[in-house]
DNA sequence: AGTCTTTTTGCAACCGGTTGCAAAAACTTT
DNA sequence: AAAGTTTTTGCAACCGGTTGCAAAAAGACT
């Protein structure tokens, strides 16, 4: 149906190379020929075939954009700056949706079938070994929001989650809480346990200050909800909670304000994200920024680069994370 | 350096087309050919080429995912629908972000160069037009939140908009509001002015009712917010408003919460939509039901329709919406 | 004008598959 | 066992491009 460039090839009177030629970087065609092809090209309509192109080129300009993180409302902004960022780069984004029920094994031969040029993994709740397959199958890989380990395998860019719970430790303490919780995500998520393991070495430098500590079932409003819900019941709350993240954050809020609490006067929230809706004006979290513009631009970045160097050694990009004051802890005594 | 048809051939001792006819769904191969190869495929670990196999059947199984939508939270349920219902039916959704840098025809163009199979345009801000351009260039489209048109000539799933007017019309006449407002968004979009006129339609049947309208920039937080306060500085603000969508509600709740006035004793509030978050119990939005899984779902059944019969006369599917009763409106009198 | 360089061109093979067709092989039937 | 029927198979052409190579054309230099 469509036009062909042996079809271009004969209006203009030329070999079917001259107009590949044309059509491609830095290849050598007389201004005479070009303009011969150009035209004929643009009277019929005419434009190559990527996927013909890729069998001999071996590039695609296909990037596989793995997630499993299709309910958090920060992905939203994720998938946002990966395809803006992508088209900038004249890559596109094949997007695949990692729920319970697709098979991990399946989604890496799929990818491979397609011979997308590289993977981008977009989730702090996938195993590192889940990026490995695609490594193991010899393609480009970047594992984007997640953890780094002391034995590289892919790329990994992110933030730090220790030192974002040591920085929320350090942040409690600071507002002179005595009794504080974690309030995680999923306890298997190495970005929970992470974020519990820096949480708690923080405060083992305030030996006064009491700990607790509980998982919610999922990075989810209803999770944090009611899991909240089930630690007001239980007994004397703590006086201030680090929340595994931003919408787990507004759940235990919602919870707190049904239970006709008040937060922050009775208890204080501190986040982990800082999406968009946490500054809306009626929530207000206060939360600990995490940078995901530079995150997924350098994501982006370090794909690219290990589409031109496919052997480059696995390298890990963290970026600092601060917290931003709104109005869900109590001022510094 | 991946595996191919051919190395198998010579390793199971057969021809190329045996191979190819083992991997083809109802080609004559006898069980003992089928068994020689798939035994050195396995051992191989070989898996067809889809681009190349594309290049003779004519379908690469890609569907190209179009939106402009990456800023309303309701979109990543959409997202989350439309992936997963396409992997479903063994496709893989092309994501591309039409922001206001990139050209539409660069698009329309780009997807053909991929020979995706079709496309599926999700917005209710883009014109007819950008979904027909498709269509001209011989491929497959449904436009999904899309506006039904006297002369379709694309498929269009989604909700009947002047309707949804009506029915926000009804419910503010129905609780006795006597001055009702109507905060739109874009006013060029078609969803929104459809939506307008539904809703002065109505409330002309109730002549007693006084009626007044403005638009906010964009379907966004910050939108709704800023409009909000506009209303509230200007003059006696309406008892009550419909949204033109949700999160543009919640934006007008936070500028009335700010102002120092309640939801609903002093204004209430309807939207559209019923995003995830506006069931939140802090939310607790009134707003009117978009049916998104169905709508979704249609559409990938369309579009699947769509590609088995390229000539399907265009055809519109438009899903009833329904209020859900929460808390920003005040009880019936 | 003749020779030497450099640039441009077309041929043909290839990328990794599929498929129509006719021949070969395997069954049925008598 | 021969003839007829059905199934399986490989050949070769093709899908829409790219590219190494050698020949042709153009340009530079005596």
């Amino acid at each position: 149906m469509a036009v062909t460039l042996k079809q271009v090839a004969k209006r203009a009177g030329v070999s079917a190379s001259a107009v590949s030629r044309t059509f491609t970087q830095g290849a050598s065609v007389s201004e005479k020929t070009r303009k011969k092809v150009e035209s004929a090209a643009a009277e019929m309509g005419y434009s190559p075939n990527f996927l013909a192109r890729s069998l001999t080129t071996r590039r695609t300009k296909m990037i596989g954009l793995v997630s499993n993180n299709f309910h958090n409302p920060i992905f939203l902004e994720v998938f946002d700056l990966f395809t803006r960022g992508l088209q900038e780069c004249d890559l596109r984004p094949l997007l695949v949706n990692l729920t319970d029920q697709t098979d991990p094994e399946a989604s890496v031969k799929m990818l491979r079938q397609y011979s997308v040029d590289g993977v981008i993994v977009a989730s702090s709740t996938l195993p590192p070994s889940f990026a490995k397959a695609f490594r193991d199958s010899n393609m480009p890989v970047v594992h984007a929001f997640g953890r780094r380990s002391s034995n590289p395998q892919v790329h990994v860019v992110g933030i730090d989650n220790v030192e974002c719970g040591r920085i929320a430790g350090r942040e409690l303490a600071r507002r002179g809480y005595r009794r504080v919780g974690f309030l995680g995500g999923p306890a298997i998520a190495t970005s929970t346990r992470d974020r519990f393991d820096g949480f708690i070495e923080e405060l083992t430098n305030h030996p006064k200050i009491e700990v607790s500590h509980s998982f919610a079932t999922a990075y989810s409003f209803d999770a944090g909800r009611s899991e909240m819900c089930r630690l007001l019941a239980q007994m004397t709350p703590c006086e201030a909670y680090f929340c595994g993240d931003d919408v787990l954050s507004i759940g235990a809020f919602s919870a707190i304000s049904s239970a006709g609490l008040s937060v922050p006067d009775d208890i204080g929230l501190i986040g982990l994200n800082d999406m968009e809706m946490a500054g809306w004006e009626n929530i207000a979290l206060t939360t600990i920024h995490q940078p995901i513009a530079k995150i997924v631009g350098s994501a982006i970045e370090l794909i690219l680069a290990t589409l031109e160097q496919p052997d480059r050694p696995p390298e890990a990009r963290l970026f600092p994370c601060h917290v931003v004051e709104r109005n869900t802890l109590r001022p510094t005594v």
